[in-house]
DNA sequence: TTTAAAAATTGATCTCGATCAAGGTTTCAC
DNA sequence: GTGAAACCTTGATCGAGATCAATTTTTAAA
């Protein structure tokens, strides 16, 4: 059993572990550290797991830790009084929650499914961001990056219709699945959602009846296969890709 | 004539000046600039004025300049091929444009009007950001704010009706607009929209008739008084809150 | 396995905001 | 100033997506 425990995936202790071997070493804040740094990143970190549903951080929340997901998904969320709400954000693999500058958190993160997080308390990170110097650039790069991916989300939710809205979607959650060094060869993609129908619509600004119309539709078109509820087979994701109704 | 020139706001030539008098001085990334460091940004700055209208960057352009708006309004923004268009924010004075660690523009960003820029070329502004290091921590802030804010603005996209997208804008331009030291003492508020109808539509996800449409019913609900087309008094603040329906 | 609860699909109808259309106002060139 | 173009407002109609409603499918519990 001890092997199927998350913090296993990369057989790391919850104290102490080699981030050498970590699954996302490459592609989170601690890409661009060396032997050196990682040595100090090691000694600080530590690893929390959040049971699926769990909050990671509420509106309001004091903004005790910073961490990167090792993995599982989370979503980024806020809401209305009357029940309203909008996911402004999901979260996943190398993706970092937390930010240093601001006191409390302004949304809601939580848990999809669950999720293993590299966590550093605020006030070490800060520290850390002084001492490690390659910390600092990559962390604004990611934020920019994060930035951009916002804005670009905007052209969704603003002005595209329930047809487009649902391809974008399923476009990039395809994408961000499969590593596809190999655009353009690979057309065929599969994968299981790990957004239930009433995350997908609050993603997107729709309601779950018109996203599940909408993906009927996208199935009637030979487009996708929907095995079941939540795998998702894109059988032509150029044409996809095309319902999305720009370059993505 | 010479003083009326928008590099003379403050009293600077074009090619060298005086930081410490620049009217954004402790908002800007220089903010937590000391002396010394000021010197530099002195030597490196220079400033160029885009007209009403005029491109500061298009999408796919190098992205060859850091920019800092010192007086003037631009919007960043993203076509779809037939013409759908998407504001994703406006930028004001002490807002940047640019960015380390991507080649080209995602976006269009266009002045809006007269717009004056702080000026630094790209690879020395990264080489700054190694020299000066209150630059770094304070443009990381900066970007987490910017993340922050157009997050916040996906919940007037996905979820907002038009009468409450419509407040939602006037309220945030309101704000901006009066530095409110004063909130809640300050009910009554008067600014000139840099905004055309046109404008305002494709920032909140509307058309501009919806636009003119719910800016008349709030005209007709005493909260707002129209002169000519551009000039706007908010004459209830709290009610135009209260209409958009969260606490933004 | 049976039953209950939750989630998803599909259909019927309604409504908010888009679209189409006409007039009015402001701006600017000459 | 005068005229033309651009911009804005208001009205009438339409339609995409919301809402209301009924099944069906999946998941979970007993």
């Amino acid at each position: 059993m001890r092997s199927d425990h998350p913090l296993h995936i990369f057989n790391l202790p919850n104290v102490a572990g080699d981030c050498g071997r970590c699954p996302i070493r490459y592609q989170a804040i601690c890409s661009r550290c060396d032997d050196d740094e990682l040595a100090i990143l090691d000694r600080m970190k530590s690893y929390r797991i959040f049971a699926k549903g769990e909050a990671i951080y509420y509106v309001g929340e004091e903004l005790r830790f910073f961490g990167t997901f090792v993995s599982g998904v989370a979503e980024i969320s806020q809401c209305l009084e009357d029940g309203r709400r909008q996911i402004m954000g999901i979260l996943m693999p190398s993706d970092f929650v937390g930010r240093p500058y601001r006191r409390v958190s302004q949304f809601d993160i939580n848990a999809i499914s669950e999720v293993v997080i590299c966590r550093f308390d605020m006030v070490s990170f800060q520290k850390m961001l002084d001492e490690v110097p390659s910390l600092g650039p990559r962390l604004l790069e990611m934020t920019f990056d994060e930035l951009d991916a916002a804005r670009t989300w905007m052209m969704v939710l603003g002005q595209k219709t329930a047809q487009e809205k649902i391809a974008s979607f399923l476009y990039i959650i395809a994408v961000r699945n499969v590593k596809l060094q190999s655009v353009g060869m690979v057309n065929e993609v599969a994968f299981d959602l790990p957004f239930s129908r009433k995350q997908i619509a609050d993603y997107i600004g729709l309601t779950i009846e018109t996203v599940s119309r909408q993906m009927s539709a996208l199935r009637d078109s030979d487009i996708i296969e929907i095995v079941g509820q939540r795998h998702i087979i894109i059988k032509d994701l150029a044409a996809l890709r095309g319902q999305a109704g720009d370059s993505c």
